[in-house]
DNA sequence: CTGTTAGCGCGTTCAA
DNA sequence: TTGAACGCGCTAACAG
């Protein structure tokens, strides 16, 4: 492969013109004759020219501007992780001055999410990276963005309707079902099941619950038809109540020997086992969360099913990057990896690379 | 996202020096006074200083080149996928005037080996990538790299008494011990156990894989130290011989259940189970060949142990060229993850980005 | 020892 | 319509 590299400055030396010219005619900015532009063009033609990325880049005064529509994250738990696999690329992005912006919303606040969609339409940003929220203010959100041409992509949660040059999420179903399968494995005869859930409020963090409950439950009427199973819905802050809760589960069900919490709080069932001295053979959980790893190692929490947060935030401003700075297509579908997690080998587990 | 972007002028000015200096300091070229090398340091502490890799790229004039001695792979298997990473992250390094080449060994073949470490103590090159073999070639090379003061990085297997710039690889110990656990998730009364190994050629390959049986076993010992276990020593190419002593096996020991094979070639079981009608409750195996995976796909092996060769390869030219192209430090040790996988996450895995 | 300076290749002025 | 000149941030050579 014969691949000199040519410069601006040799076309425009076996152009006979000036390099401002040949500059000209590669970005059909006008101004040239016709006569130049041929002379330009032909050479143009015969030599392979591939103009030096870094020039581009160090000369290139363009900028862009990123914004992150998503739910505020508190310490160490699944947003957080995102926002800092987003950190994280955009860190690796400043060259190409490209910045990235965090739009926080409230988690499960309609009225605060249609406000922050709706500020959006009024900002200047050349791409979206958005983690939807409730239905209709999103779809407002993206008429508007679609008729600017302005690009958007959705992690975590995919709406339909929408047009974003990606979805970058997790396959919620297949991972619930994956979870039945593990957790089955120590089924022993007589055994009893208990769920652990949240009420349900409709967000698409319910909605991912649901579904891996869905594929949790089909594996269980595909092999364990006749299986006693509990649900059990426990508050997110209200610690009495939890406690209550699972005393009164664990008096009226003494043969529950394993459990599945389909959000990322199984922390909550880990830590009141240990205070209460009570024992499950075995419990599943999702979400790296340092509280519900620290259950892992305890060994209180058998299995943690990770889905990549920090990965989808970085992968995502990536691939807005890709679409908008270099021009380079895009899959429009991006599915994390299952990741199982043991005590065994949780200390060597990362997401992203580094 | 407070990211702010210094330039070497910056820190020339916040440190009251100018920029060459902060470049002698940046790049450990030698001539700078203490104090001054420490007013800069003393900023480069403070700030988290990126240098703009265009910069790097447009500035240099200098190439590099990498070497990597490792074995020969042959399509599809552990070490061809360790090319693919090393192929993967030269590609990404060649703007940079990175040259990566690859110095390939017979595996187990000693005198090649010896050979060819040889050979790289008269060559020039900038750096090394060593999946190192025997013991004794190996100090010998290292020792006069360290002489000659060039940086070398050691991939899959550590060799203690050098000193290579980072250790890349996996943790075979624990991973056997977790491959133990989760076989052995599946085990009913009377089952009886069989191992799947490949003839001891005293090879990191085989040391890696004696590991993995040490943590296995430790499990055993643990938790099933009655179990009846058989091992069977599988040829890498002659069909009919394997053949013969699985047909052997399953005659002479009829409530063998569960199997494990600590190589990459648990395929060869998989699919003389498949050909031969008979079954096992559950096996595992090592390694993402694609026979192993379809054989997980297939359902035929319940579990393949993943530890990114891929990533190793990646990393490794990463890390050399962090250390030298970009100065950035560089850990001394990394730990690929261990995966786990089942016919239900398979789809959804992947190694490296994209 | 240290500061200054000349590029690297390209985009973008600004004069001509 | 064109050419020339400047600067992006960094490296390396050179002059003090």
């Amino acid at each position: 492969m014969e691949t000199k590299k040519y410069t601006i400055k040799d076309i425009a030396r076996l152009a006979g013109v000036s390099a401002g010219t040949v500059d000209r005619v590669l970005h059909q900015r006008g101004d040239v004759s016709e006569k130049s532009r041929q002379k330009v063009q032909q050479v143009l033609d015969e030599i392979n020219y591939q103009p030096n990325k870094f020039a581009i880049g160090l000369a290139a005064k363009k900028s862009y501007r990123i914004v992150c529509i998503l739910p505020q994250g508190f310490e160490g738990d699944y947003w957080s992780s995102v926002k800092a696999g987003i950190d994280r690329a955009a860190r690796e992005m400043l060259d190409y001055n490209v910045t990235v912006e965090l739009l926080p919303y409230r988690h499960a606040d309609e009225a605060n999410y249609r406000e922050v969609c709706h500020q959006m339409t009024h900002e200047e940003a050349d791409a979206l990276l958005i983690a939807p929220n409730f239905r209709e203010s999103t779809l407002e959100l993206t008429r508007h963005l679609d008729a600017q041409q302005t690009p958007y992509l959705f992690v975590d949660y995919n709406v339909k309707e929408a047009h974003p040059i990606s979805y970058i999420g997790q396959e919620s179903w297949q991972s619930g079902y994956l979870a039945a399968k593990v957790l089955m494995r120590e089924y022993q005869d007589g055994d009893e099941l208990v769920l652990f859930m949240t009420g349900s409020k409709k967000s698409p963090a319910e909605i991912q619950m649901q579904r891996r409950l869905e594929g949790f439950t089909t594996y269980l009427s595909e092999h364990y038809s006749q299986l006693p199973i509990y649900d059990v819905v426990l508050d997110k802050e209200n610690e009495t109540y939890n406690q209550q809760v699972l005393d009164d589960l664990f008096n009226r069900h003494p043969k529950v020997a394993l459990g599945a919490a389909f959000n990322s709080r199984v922390h909550i069932v880990g830590r009141y086992l240990e205070r209460s001295g009570r024992q499950l053979r075995s419990i599943l959980g999702y979400d790296l969360l340092p509280k519900n790893v620290s259950c892992l190692k305890r060994g209180t929490v058998e299995y943690l099913i990770g889905q990549r947060p920090g990965l989808q935030g970085y992968y995502g401003i990536l691939a807005l990057c890709d679409h908008m700075v270099f021009k380079q297509p895009v899959p429009p579908l991006k599915y994390m990896p299952i990741d199982l997690l043991m005590k065994e080998n949780i200390d060597y587990y990362f997401e992203m690379h580094t």
